[in-house]
DNA sequence: CGCTTCAGTTAAGAGATACTTGATCGAGTA
DNA sequence: TACTCGATCAAGTATCTCTTAACTGAAGCG
């Protein structure tokens, strides 16, 4: 009775073979014959003294010592697969794998996407939106871009991007119904959640307060995303106190207006983020570079702004 | 550049030689020759086609695929050897890991420990002493015993092991001063944390209001375990309103008394858990009848004591 | 009822892997 | 300079893993 590993092909013969309850379903995925893995399994049997499969009619069906067996093993050749797909991932030069907050995703990646592509063919990009975060060593990730205050994490390269800063957008028509600042008093404002929690906040209050107007109840659309926030907006449904960088393409393209000349800003911003070594992959430079790049834009945008941190209008 | 796993007996050498950060200590872990240890890193370079370790000097170092490879390939293993003991505890018929509470531990299994090892010379009893929940593929324990309601769960065979009551409980020297139960107006009182969740509550009020007295202000010194409420009532301390399969013991024995006649009874109770199928494992039923029958003494200490179920108290 | 099919098993030999021994190399250490 | 340590290489060997091909026993079907 040995607590040592068994072999490692058998249990990985054992992993196939429970989770397909069939052994010969089992062979074929591990392109061996039907024999070599009923061998396998008995080669594991031995080893632990005890069966682990009950042969029957025509069916397969798990022991006890089957079933303690399975969902452990499963777990191990995934952590492994990963693994290795992570190294492999370190290896390739030819994909790139983004991770992004579904905002920053729609409104800013996915416009620059043909951009990109066109500057680097050899480059297959993909993307994942989600607000997870991630573990580089196990998602299929290689960067994440991630909002959020500046941290150091052990083994992780970090990187700003983007300078952020919010004023008050609406469409063209709504900003004729409301030329001033003292107008939004009466203006329909639009909320997002997912910038919420953070302090100081960058909130409408804050804005408010910046342009030393009184306070508004938080009446109005909320919205879960600031991308949604942003599309309700262009669709004239209310002024939206919206970060620059994800504005940036419909202030450019006149979709949405900034009538006024206050802007908050923050020391939250946009990071981008990679395992420690990995910002040397020539894809991963790259990525780095053009998003350094493009996101230098942003200044133009706000000159002629006068600017004050949230920090200082903090409650 | 194959996505298909490498050969898995190359991984657990890398694996070994990333944890000891040498070839040889990790030959030697294996029982190999760092000869072969050195081909089987070689040959997962191969696979991957680049370099893992870094070789120096007289050391190695990781290289980024390495950094990349080395966590996920020990979750990896780590799981696999789990999984692998798992099953080899179904099959172990010598040794029974059980998990308990520590209050259960202290008060109830410790102190039958040595009853059960003269009733079952070939079973190895170990305990582990903790409230975590139990993930039985997961963590080495054979058998779980949590307090709680009555609960069923995929996959898990479980049942009740006591009837669970309780009354207040003091020290001989105590009881004299405190003869009748409104003499607790005056008595510290002892608190315990662990059971203060539960609805219906079985706490001090519950009990104030079955025996219709006017309730206390819940004053006296908080345990976060019930077994050091208990050993403080045993030190005189104070009154604990102590369930009485942990004060069984203390009870026979005279360290602890029970003046009143009223207790209170809950449907929150000592369950014996272990996977489905355990249960017909020689050394689990064995402990699971030993536990029935010792539990049953708790019923006579229960004779004469007029009961009231803490539902029809709840407030 | 007997033929066919299906899923798993067995046995023997071929082929691939993994390991050992013994020598080599390079750099720090005495 | 000789020595030690840790890794590597080369060649031979042992072990394992797989395949082929024949076999078993139970459904399914005409």
């Amino acid at each position: 009775m040995t607590d040592r590993l068994p072999p490692l092909t058998a249990l990985r013969a054992f992993d196939a073979a429970a989770r397909h309850m069939s052994f010969s379903k089992a062979a074929a995925e591990l392109n061996v014959t039907p024999a070599a893995l009923s061998f396998q399994i008995k080669s594991l049997e031995e080893h632990l003294e005890a069966p682990l499969f009950r042969r029957l009619n025509r069916a397969v069906e798990l022991t006890d010592a089957g079933r303690a067996l399975a969902p452990g093993a499963a777990d191990g050749f995934t952590a492994l697969s990963a693994a290795w797909r992570a190294a492999r991932r370190t290896v390739d030069q030819s994909t790139l794998t983004v991770t992004a907050g579904p905002a920053f995703t729609a409104k800013w990646l996915a416009p620059r996407l043909f951009d990109f592509a066109q500057d680097h063919p050899g480059i297959e990009l993909r993307f994942s939106a989600t607000l997870r975060l991630m573990d580089f060593t196990r998602d299929d990730v290689d960067v994440a871009i991630r909002f959020g205050f500046p941290r150091e994490e052990e083994g992780l390269f970090s990187r700003p991007i983007i300078s952020e800063w919010m004023t008050p957008m609406m469409s063209p028509a709504l900003a004729e119904q409301f030329p001033e600042p003292s107008d939004l008093a009466r203006a329909p404002l639009l909320h997002q959640d997912d910038t919420r929690n953070f302090t100081p906040a960058f909130d409408w209050p804050a804005w408010f307060r910046a342009a030393k107007l009184p306070p508004r109840f938080a009446s109005g659309a909320r919205f879960s995303q600031a991308d949604h926030a942003l599309d309700a907006a262009v669709a004239g449904g209310g002024v939206v106190l919206a970060r620059a960088s994800l504005a940036e393409r419909d202030i450019r393209e006149g979709r949405l207006v900034m009538p006024y000349k206050l802007a908050l800003t923050t020391q939250a911003h946009y990071r981008f983020v990679c395992p420690e070594g990995a910002e040397n992959r020539p894809q991963v430079s790259a990525f780095l570079e053009w998003l350094s790049a493009e996101t230098a834009t942003l200044k133009q945008l706000g000159e002629g702004m006068s600017f004050v941190d949230a920090a200082e209008v903090a409650e």
